[in-house]
DNA sequence: TTCTCATATAGATGTTTGTCAATATGATCT
DNA sequence: AGATCATATTGACAAACATCTATATGAGAA
């Protein structure tokens, strides 16, 4: 078995209509609102940010860049991954995290 | 003293370049949070797409509409208009809600 | 003004969330 | 194998949140 069509994550598939065409039904609002939460905090914004404009970050930088806690930081990337927004990648000893450039063009596509 | 520039809500203003231009900052990212997590609800989703998908709804139809009780959604709608997502009007009894499509705009723009 | 009805607010309650200190895991190097 | 360092997980706690019932507010109708 090939690994070509294995989602790497478990995050929630998203409804592919944007909201002003009909009313969401409950489990697509459900999905959407379990990765729009995940993007809703301002520290996460700032992780995401900062990934998305250097193109990838070193977890080892992120605690001192915002001003939170390594375990806080930790929590905070694990569920922007499960979210699918952000991708991980471990180097050495290392985790690194890249923008999934596609999540957020999913999640624009549905609210505009 | 007109009306003219006088902003209707409190909600936040938010940044105008998108996430991947530059990192933000803590008090731009705490904005745009606050208007995310308007949105992050699955009952404040099916408000939204149902009032962008039939262009306003009546207050009275969306306790039915969601499952929810009448104070519960009262809630809901009221952080949707300070969030600047919705816009209310008053007709009558009634109360009215449409979709301020500049906002999910503003939102899009930020983050693609 | 008084009644009725739509909506908002207050207060209470159980759940979720963000945070940290302490500890566990897991990868590299010696 | 053992030491070291980066990251993840656990457990605890306070703050924020979604929800309901009960009540207040406010707008038209009688």
């Amino acid at each position: 078995m090939t690994r070509y069509d294995v989602p790497m994550t478990n995050a929630p598939t998203l409804c592919c209509t944007p909201l002003s065409t009909r009313p969401l039904k409950s489990d697509e609002a459900e999905s959407l609102a379990i990765v729009l939460k995940a993007l809703a905090d301002p520290i996460r914004l700032q992780l995401v940010s900062m990934i998305a404009a250097s193109g990838e970050e070193c977890a080892c930088d992120l605690p001192d860049a915002v001003g939170k806690s390594q375990p806080t930081v930790s929590h905070h990337l694990k569920q922007l991954v499960e979210a699918g927004i952000l991708r991980r990648e471990q180097r050495g000893k290392w985790a690194w995290f890249q923008l999934e450039q596609e999540r957020l063009g999913e999640i624009c596509a549905i609210l505009c």
